[in-house]
DNA sequence: CTAGCATATATTGTATACAAAATACATGCA
DNA sequence: TGCATGTATTTTGTATACAATATATGCTAG
């Protein structure tokens, strides 16, 4: 008879996941841009908290690899080379074909329908000119595929590896000319999990994310 | 002719670094054990630091999968399920194929030179019952082989995802029945490289791995 | 005008102080 | 006895204070 009350007795998170969110999202917008310093006082005065919740957001930054800090000079946005792209884009592949395959076995129809709805809502999003929601709902779609695994410990590795690209892709997604392509290789991912055909999907995710890596070689040539 | 002064600059270490490098022996080693509660006041205390160092270690070791916190509870050592470890262990299997892959194409022979010392020093080290030691050289001799991919952020992953099982694994190695095992192993990961083998490679590495995956599932067992 | 130095300022590193919540424990009541 | 309640203690969360170092500024000497 008390249930009720009992909802959402856990709205409270401390502030350093609060802070530690607010920057992830400004690093991965483009916000806070690679390079870019990271000072403590100036970050506590912006969103109103003390020093301490920032240096700990920071320290699990810097675990994620989207920060950097060099001791008594302080931390600031990871910058990549484009040696750091293809090692992260090596480990990527590897890791989108153990995705392709664990998925590809154990995917619901449940899951196989929130991908269809996923592969949509990309769709419309492209017409909305929306780059926030854009990219938004591309991340959406190949999270389906990567939860569909059920294996968290992937999810988050290759969560990590995909946030080192993100930052830089922000070009590619502003470019309308790209969405037919990157629409087909959904489709094509889809049609490779009706069908069940692992070679398929992997190829297709392979070839998806070696587009956008050729349009993030270019902004990382930029930056140097 | 100033250049003999500039030597060593570079001591100086956060003392959250120190913490941090602490605190991760001190799991890996098994002094710590999983579900072990880690207090701030108790180790600033016992580490005779303050609390901030402290906390920012515990942020940096629970990134690393290591710690795990609950807000206002606190954090302890991170305690692994089965399906943890399978999930662990699926991930690891594709990225030592990778590594193995990798590896194979691009060692140099003074890398095939450090295996070579790495599995003489492993051998030398079975027969002194350190089993600090014994762990110790079973690391280096896989460090070779990953570092010898040349890509830093699979080095780096890999040894995330070892560090989940070293924890568990001391058991394993304190039996000395399975040295001559793990010896033959790395033997035949050795001839691999020797004779340019990459399926040779990956598939030693894969039952290395999985005789130790073994292992280390019924103490996960125990545990719980 | 530049190099080098002294000083001032900004920034990080570490410790401590105070607030808030969780936990443990004792007490009183049915 | 069992259980609820109130209180004391412990522990985390956050802010602040102080120390040490790095950076910037300006000045003087050559």
């Amino acid at each position: 008879m008390t249930d009720h009350l009992t909802l959402n007795m856990d709205a409270y998170l401390p502030l350093r996941d609060v802070v530690f969110h607010t920057l992830r999202e400004a690093i991965l917008k483009g916000d806070l841009k690679p390079g870019e310093r990271l000072m403590e006082l100036q970050l506590a005065a912006k969103l109103g908290v003390s020093r301490t919740p920032i240096r700990e957001a920071i320290r699990m930054l810097e675990q994620e690899g989207l920060a950097v800090t060099i001791p008594r000079k302080g931390a600031e946005v990871a910058k990549m080379t484009e040696k750091d792209m293809q090692d992260v884009l090596q480990v990527r592949e590897a890791l989108d074909e153990l995705a392709a395959n664990i998925a590809c076995e154990r995917i619901t129809q449940e899951e196989l329908d929130e991908l269809v709805t996923a592969m949509h809502e990309f769709e419309t999003s492209t017409r909305t000119k929306d780059l926030k929601r854009i990219a938004e709902t591309d991340v959406k779609f190949h999270d389906v595929i990567y939860r569909a695994t059920d294996n968290p410990k992937l999810v988050n590795m290759v969560g990590n590896l995909r946030e080192q690209m993100y930052r830089y892709r922000v070009e590619y997604l502003k470019d309308e000319k790209n969405y037919p392509t990157l629409l087909k290789e959904h489709k094509e991912i889809v049609e490779g999990f009706r069908s069940k055909n692992k070679g398929m999907i992997a190829e297709a995710m392979r070839t998806h994310v070696a587009n956008q890596a050729a349009a993030v070689q270019v902004m990382i040539k930029e930056q140097e």
